[in-house]
DNA sequence: TAGTTATGCAGTAATATTTTCCAATTGAAT
DNA sequence: ATTCAATTGGAAAATATTACTGCATAACTA
């Protein structure tokens, strides 16, 4: 829980971004680019001194704006270079199978994001592999043996153009 | 560039994921969940002692297996909820035309991720929006204002089923 | 094969930096 | 003037970083 201008703010009532000021947004956003920048960098950047910018952090870290802090590896060099972008209709849409069809999604290492999609497709799912053989096992092995499988489309990504990990900020 | 048993690796001939030994694939495995963990925290986990963690850390950062660290933020919070999927196919192929496209998806911030695909459709992007009257806006000013569209077709997120971060590793 | 050398890694210790916390001060709003 | 929140500055603890020592293993030589 979390008090501003005497209001209260917490889970069920999320302080919105309105309330993040300038300096806020502006942690965020270089943060967002370089999670190791040390107290003392940021407080330069924002012209503040340290401890302002320690107690921003933790706050924002509090109220769950910012969720972790991670490492980017380089998916070619760790040996996990292929992408597939796959398609998945369902047979029938019972909510039974659709919660049983994510929670199987969520044990395959492979599926990197999978979304519940408006329109024709139901799932959009982003696999990543370490070679096209591999997804071949995969679909045969692994999502084909999911009940309720309808329609399955996949493309290959040729090249990632742009992969953004942050979200612009202000 | 870097030596292995008296051979020289580089960026031209990157040292592939299977010299990394069961550590270090740990080690990748760990910040790639938490990259805040300490050097201490890590080497407890490895059963070693801190130097030759901090060693390695530095060593997967040099050779390029860690490309950065990032803070993730709640893109619900920070107010940029929306998703949306959309598939484009050129007009025509040309490289110039290709290249050109390529360059102005990497100036629009809407656009998260941006991948060359193989088959009937040529890009798919991936989307992020503060509200859906922004897609809208995004595509009647920005994207259609690209030369050679020729198809769009536009999906939306409706749940975040499965987001994943890191890969796989070992 | 045995002895020697070289190399890279593990561990230790000393130092520099950063994180974390707290009390006091400033500044803005009522 | 009073109150509340944010900021400052500083002190203590933890961590990161560097330099150094010793150990094990691989490579080399006679």
């Amino acid at each position: 829980m979390y008090v501003w201008n005497g209001k209260f703010f917490g889970a069920l009532n999320p302080l919105p971004v309105e309330h993040l000021d300038e300096l806020d947004l502006t942690l965020l956003r270089l943060l967002q680019q370089d999670a190791k920048m040390t107290t003392k960098e940021l407080a330069a950047e924002l012209n503040l001194t340290i401890s302002p910018v320690y107690e921003r952090i933790r706050r924002l870290e509090n109220l769950g704006y910012i969720r972790q802090y991670v490492a980017v590896l380089d998916k070619t060099l760790i040996g996990r270079p292929i992408t597939v972008i796959c398609q998945v209709s369902m047979r029938y849409h019972n909510e039974e199978f659709i919660e049983k069809f994510e929670q199987k999604i969520q044990e395959l290492d492979e599926v990197q994001e999978c979304y519940h999609m408006a329109g024709q497709v139901d799932f959009l799912l982003k696999i990543n592999l370490k070679s096209l053989e591999d997804y071949h096992d995969f679909v045969k092995y692994k999502l084909s043996k999911l009940d309720n499988i309808g329609t399955l489309n996949s493309t290959f990504v040729l090249k990632e153009i742009k992969h953004t990990l942050g979200y612009p900020i202000g």
